[in-house]
DNA sequence: AGAAATTAGTAACATTTGTAACAGTCTGTT
DNA sequence: AACAGACTGTTACAAATGTTACTAATTTCT
């Protein structure tokens, strides 16, 4: 009966969630004023090119209310345009502008570089090690078409 | 200039800790009314005896604000008591009551036996390799106190 | 065709969380 | 002793998030 609260995988992943993305979110948020959904919603757009909310929500996890104030708050910066769809007037096909475009651009490498130097820290053996037992619990956790989308992604 | 989000490593953890926080809150949730929050609360206690809010805070990562409105929540509950310490009159001593220590003992199987299911469900190499990254991570993104702590509880 | 059900996105409301200020207590310095 | 500074925990206020209800458009079913 002794439950060791730091040895709880639900809490050491939540911990160490919060970790990465502090760490990660110090770039987007002091140097370009991104909430993190914001940041997620830009980073797809840039990805994928235009999408309908429904699809950032999507691909992103998040509600789709969430997902309304992130582009709208990316609308209000002009990072990105809406225009209604003729062939359904109920979507709006979301893309970014020529300087959303710019932003995107200069803020990945820079996302990528925190990444980089994150695995690179870690050591060739030991993100090994993660990688894969993060890409089997992604395989059992995560609703069967996002774990496929994430093995796919490799 | 191509970031894949589902690759990008601090959202696989979000998204995961997400996945694995609703898996194991249901049984707290559910059965006992509790929000994650309270839970960490009430784990520590169960497994440290008597704490402070503050000793709470250090060990759960949670704001003071946060632990103050969980113990009121647990208190209401009469699952643990108050006592001012003496020597010290800004201290509260948290002590988890007779009440509080059976729903202990009768919550904390069932939350080991999620970890364990999950565990199994992995497989031996799947959650070896898993944990040899996680505590990688741990000693580089924990700060060097939680760090040890996590390092020392194995 | 036309009613009923579904979908996309937003808005209103409620809950949760974070931030800042606070009262009470203690410590250290003078 | 008395003052400044630091600490513990709560409260008041602000921001973020989640839930529900809604409008408008489309699809489905009869």
């Amino acid at each position: 009966m002794n439950l060791v609260l730091e040895e709880f995988l639900p809490y050491r992943f939540n911990r160490l969630a919060e970790a990465l993305s502090r760490n990660a979110s110090v770039t987007y948020k002091s140097e370009y004023g991104m909430t993190r959904p914001e940041w997620r919603a830009f980073a797809l757009l840039g990805q994928k090119g235009t999408m309908t909310a429904t699809e950032i929500s999507y691909y992103s996890t998040m509600h789709k209310t969430k997902v309304s104030r992130a582009i709208f708050a990316l609308e209000q910066k002009r990072w990105l345009v809406r225009e209604v769809d003729e062939n359904d007037r109920r979507l709006e096909r979301i893309t970014l502008t020529a300087t959303g475009k710019r932003a995107y651009e200069k803020l990945v490498p820079k996302m990528q570089q925190i990444e980089k130097e994150m695995i690179a820290r870690l050591g060739t053996e030991n993100s090994a090690a993660l990688f894969k037992g993060l890409a089997a619990l992604e395989e059992l956790y995560l609703d069967r078409e996002t774990a496929a989308r994430a093995r796919k992604a490799g």
